[in-house]
DNA sequence: CATGGGATTGACT
DNA sequence: GTCAATCCCATGC
Protein backbone atom coordinates (compact mmCIF):
# COMPACT_ATOMS: atom_id res chain seq x y z
CA UNK A 1 0.00 0.00 0.00
CA UNK A 2 1.67 3.02 -1.26
CA UNK A 3 -1.22 5.64 0.20
CA UNK A 4 -1.66 7.46 3.17
CA UNK A 5 -3.21 5.12 5.54
CA UNK A 6 -5.09 7.83 7.83
CA UNK A 7 -8.63 7.35 8.09
CA UNK A 8 -11.29 10.37 7.43
CA UNK A 9 -12.53 10.95 10.82
CA UNK A 10 -16.06 10.62 12.08
CA UNK A 11 -15.62 14.66 12.55
CA UNK A 12 -14.90 15.21 9.30
CA UNK A 13 -18.30 13.97 8.14
CA UNK A 14 -20.46 15.67 11.21
CA UNK A 15 -20.77 19.13 9.28
CA UNK A 16 -22.59 20.30 6.33
CA UNK A 17 -22.79 18.04 3.72
CA UNK A 18 -21.65 20.25 0.89
CA UNK A 19 -18.66 21.04 2.91
CA UNK A 20 -17.52 17.87 3.13
CA UNK A 21 -18.34 16.78 -0.28
CA UNK A 22 -16.01 19.46 -1.64
CA UNK A 23 -13.56 18.57 1.13
CA UNK A 24 -13.52 14.53 0.01
CA UNK A 25 -11.99 15.89 -3.76
CA UNK A 26 -8.26 14.23 -3.35
CA UNK A 27 -8.92 11.86 -0.11
CA UNK A 28 -8.84 7.97 -1.33
CA UNK A 29 -11.38 5.23 -1.45
CA UNK A 30 -10.01 1.76 -0.82
CA UNK A 31 -11.45 -1.83 -0.99
CA UNK A 32 -10.09 -5.32 -1.52
CA UNK A 33 -7.11 -4.63 -2.92
CA UNK A 34 -7.77 -1.53 -5.06
CA UNK A 35 -7.73 2.09 -4.29
CA UNK A 36 -8.68 5.57 -5.86
CA UNK A 37 -8.72 9.32 -5.62
CA UNK A 38 -11.80 10.81 -5.12
CA UNK A 39 -12.19 13.73 -8.94
CA UNK A 40 -15.65 13.76 -8.59
CA UNK A 41 -18.95 13.90 -6.01
CA UNK A 42 -22.12 15.40 -5.00
CA UNK A 43 -23.63 16.56 -1.86
CA UNK A 44 -27.53 14.97 -1.37
CA UNK A 45 -29.64 16.58 1.78
CA UNK A 46 -32.86 15.42 3.06
CA UNK A 47 -33.90 19.08 2.64
CA UNK A 48 -34.56 18.55 -1.27
CA UNK A 49 -36.03 16.17 -3.22
CA UNK A 50 -33.36 14.92 -5.30
CA UNK A 51 -32.18 13.03 -2.11
CA UNK A 52 -33.42 9.71 -0.93
CA UNK A 53 -34.02 10.92 2.40
CA UNK A 54 -36.34 13.62 0.88
CA UNK A 55 -39.60 11.16 2.10
CA UNK A 56 -38.09 10.79 5.48
CA UNK A 57 -36.85 7.91 7.82
CA UNK A 58 -38.29 4.57 6.02
CA UNK A 59 -36.15 1.06 5.82
CA UNK A 60 -34.12 2.25 2.81
CA UNK A 61 -33.00 5.81 4.06
CA UNK A 62 -32.35 4.37 7.60
CA UNK A 63 -28.22 4.79 7.01
CA UNK A 64 -28.81 8.46 5.49
CA UNK A 65 -30.46 9.53 9.04
CA UNK A 66 -27.56 7.50 11.04
CA UNK A 67 -24.25 8.56 12.21
CA UNK A 68 -21.85 9.96 9.83
CA UNK A 69 -19.04 8.19 8.26
CA UNK A 70 -20.80 5.40 7.54
CA UNK A 71 -21.49 4.35 3.85
CA UNK A 72 -24.99 4.11 2.19
CA UNK A 73 -24.65 1.89 -0.61
CA UNK A 74 -28.17 1.60 -2.98
CA UNK A 75 -29.09 0.08 -5.88
CA UNK A 76 -29.54 2.43 -9.09
CA UNK A 77 -31.74 1.54 -11.85
CA UNK A 78 -31.56 -2.29 -10.78
CA UNK A 79 -28.41 -2.43 -11.85
CA UNK A 80 -25.47 -0.96 -10.14
CA UNK A 81 -24.18 -0.39 -6.67
CA UNK A 82 -23.67 3.47 -5.67
CA UNK A 83 -21.77 4.57 -2.91
CA UNK A 84 -22.03 7.44 -0.52
CA UNK A 85 -20.41 8.83 2.20
CA UNK A 86 -23.28 9.47 5.42
CA UNK A 87 -22.45 13.19 6.46
CA UNK A 88 -24.39 15.84 8.77
CA UNK A 89 -25.22 14.96 12.66
CA UNK A 90 -27.04 11.64 13.40
CA UNK A 91 -30.69 12.51 12.63
CA UNK A 92 -30.46 14.31 9.35
CA UNK A 93 -30.31 12.73 6.04
CA UNK A 94 -27.00 13.88 3.88
CA UNK A 95 -24.53 12.05 1.81
CA UNK A 96 -21.93 12.36 -0.56
CA UNK A 97 -22.11 10.42 -3.64
CA UNK A 98 -18.76 9.32 -4.54
CA UNK A 99 -19.27 9.68 -8.63
CA UNK A 100 -15.40 8.90 -10.07
CA UNK A 101 -12.13 7.87 -9.22
CA UNK A 102 -8.64 8.54 -10.21
CA UNK A 103 -7.59 4.75 -10.05
CA UNK A 104 -3.93 4.44 -7.79
CA UNK A 105 -3.77 1.07 -7.01
CA UNK A 106 -4.49 -2.78 -7.88
CA UNK A 107 -5.34 -0.98 -11.56
CA UNK A 108 -5.05 -4.61 -13.15
CA UNK A 109 -7.31 -6.27 -10.59
CA UNK A 110 -9.70 -3.30 -11.49
CA UNK A 111 -9.52 -4.18 -15.13
CA UNK A 112 -10.52 -8.13 -14.75
CA UNK A 113 -13.81 -6.68 -12.46
CA UNK A 114 -14.37 -4.08 -15.31
CA UNK A 115 -14.25 -6.48 -17.96
CA UNK A 116 -11.61 -3.26 -20.10
CA UNK A 117 -8.64 -2.00 -20.45
CA UNK A 118 -8.55 1.84 -20.62
CA UNK A 119 -7.81 2.93 -17.44
CA UNK A 120 -9.79 6.11 -18.09
CA UNK A 121 -12.78 4.08 -17.79
CA UNK A 122 -12.55 1.83 -15.11
CA UNK A 123 -13.55 4.08 -12.29
CA UNK A 124 -15.17 7.11 -14.46
CA UNK A 125 -18.98 6.77 -13.23
CA UNK A 126 -21.24 5.82 -9.60
CA UNK A 127 -21.31 2.26 -10.82
CA UNK A 128 -18.15 1.77 -12.54
CA UNK A 129 -15.70 2.45 -9.49
CA UNK A 130 -18.22 0.10 -7.25
CA UNK A 131 -17.61 -2.73 -10.08
CA UNK A 132 -13.87 -1.87 -10.18
CA UNK A 133 -13.42 -1.99 -6.45
CA UNK A 134 -15.82 -4.72 -5.56
CA UNK A 135 -18.23 -2.44 -3.40
CA UNK A 136 -21.84 -3.67 -3.13
CA UNK A 137 -25.04 -3.60 -0.94
CA UNK A 138 -23.59 -5.40 1.52
CA UNK A 139 -21.06 -2.79 2.74
CA UNK A 140 -24.43 -0.98 3.49
CA UNK A 141 -23.93 1.00 6.70
CA UNK A 142 -20.46 0.05 7.24
CA UNK A 143 -18.18 2.07 8.86
CA UNK A 144 -15.68 4.20 6.59
CA UNK A 145 -12.70 4.50 8.87
CA UNK A 146 -12.76 0.80 9.77
CA UNK A 147 -13.57 -0.65 6.70
CA UNK A 148 -13.33 -2.68 4.62
CA UNK A 149 -14.59 -0.10 2.59
CA UNK A 150 -11.99 2.93 3.77
CA UNK A 151 -11.77 6.47 3.15
CA UNK A 152 -8.32 8.36 4.17
CA UNK A 153 -6.83 11.39 4.19
CA UNK A 154 -5.71 13.39 1.00
CA UNK A 155 -2.03 12.51 -0.25
CA UNK A 156 0.55 14.77 -0.10
CA UNK A 157 0.48 15.22 -3.99
CA UNK A 158 -3.08 16.27 -3.74
CA UNK A 159 -3.20 18.97 -0.87
CA UNK A 160 -3.81 21.83 -3.12
CA UNK A 161 -5.93 19.91 -5.75
CA UNK A 162 -8.24 23.24 -7.12
CA UNK A 163 -12.43 22.28 -7.25
CA UNK A 164 -14.37 23.15 -9.74
CA UNK A 165 -17.82 23.45 -8.82
CA UNK A 166 -21.33 22.25 -11.10
CA UNK A 167 -24.81 21.07 -11.01
CA UNK A 168 -25.31 17.43 -9.80
CA UNK A 169 -25.86 14.99 -12.93
CA UNK A 170 -28.68 12.62 -13.59
CA UNK A 171 -31.51 13.75 -11.55
CA UNK A 172 -34.83 15.35 -12.22
CA UNK A 173 -35.47 17.43 -9.19
CA UNK A 174 -33.51 20.11 -7.62
CA UNK A 175 -31.71 19.89 -10.79
CA UNK A 176 -30.87 23.89 -10.41
CA UNK A 177 -28.28 23.21 -7.08
CA UNK A 178 -24.87 24.11 -7.51
CA UNK A 179 -23.28 20.56 -5.38
CA UNK A 180 -21.50 18.81 -8.03
CA UNK A 181 -17.93 19.23 -6.94
CA UNK A 182 -14.96 17.89 -9.27
CA UNK A 183 -10.80 18.11 -9.23
CA UNK A 184 -10.49 20.51 -11.83
CA UNK A 185 -8.56 19.57 -15.14
CA UNK A 186 -8.97 15.76 -14.02
CA UNK A 187 -9.43 13.16 -16.90
CA UNK A 188 -11.37 10.84 -14.71
CA UNK A 189 -14.20 12.56 -14.54
CA UNK A 190 -17.84 10.85 -15.18
CA UNK A 191 -18.70 14.01 -17.57
CA UNK A 192 -16.97 16.99 -17.97
CA UNK A 193 -17.76 19.94 -15.85
CA UNK A 194 -20.10 22.25 -17.42
CA UNK A 195 -18.99 26.04 -18.29
CA UNK A 196 -20.78 28.87 -17.64
C1' DC B 1 -50.50 -6.91 -3.38
C1' DA B 2 -49.58 -4.17 -7.92
C1' DT B 3 -47.36 -0.51 -9.82
C1' DG B 4 -43.88 2.80 -11.24
C1' DG B 5 -39.77 5.23 -11.02
C1' DG B 6 -35.03 5.83 -10.78
C1' DA B 7 -28.21 9.67 -7.97
C1' DT B 8 -26.50 4.33 -14.71
C1' DT B 9 -24.15 1.97 -18.16
C1' DG B 10 -22.90 -0.04 -22.57
C1' DA B 11 -24.43 -1.26 -26.98
C1' DC B 12 -26.24 0.35 -30.95
C1' DT B 13 -28.11 3.85 -35.00
C1' DG C 1 -28.26 10.70 -30.50
C1' DT C 2 -31.62 6.32 -28.61
C1' DC C 3 -32.71 2.45 -25.62
C1' DA C 4 -33.06 -1.81 -22.72
C1' DA C 5 -31.46 -4.22 -18.66
C1' DT C 6 -33.05 -5.19 -13.92
C1' DC C 7 -34.51 -4.72 -8.85
C1' DC C 8 -35.39 -2.32 -4.64
C1' DC C 9 -38.63 0.05 -2.34
C1' DA C 10 -42.18 3.82 -1.60
C1' DT C 11 -46.70 4.50 -2.51
C1' DG C 12 -51.56 3.57 -3.12
C1' DC C 13 -55.51 0.61 -3.38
Amino acid sequence: MTASDAPVKHSFYDRPVVEVARDLIGCVVHHDGCAGVIVECEAYHDSEPACHAFVGLTPRTATLFGPPGRAYVYRSYGVHALLNAVSEPEGVGAAVLIRALEPLEGIDLMRARRGMERVGALCSGPGKLTQALGIGLHHNGLDLARGPVRITRRPSVWREVQVAVDKRIGITKAVELPWRFCASGSRFLSRPVRVH
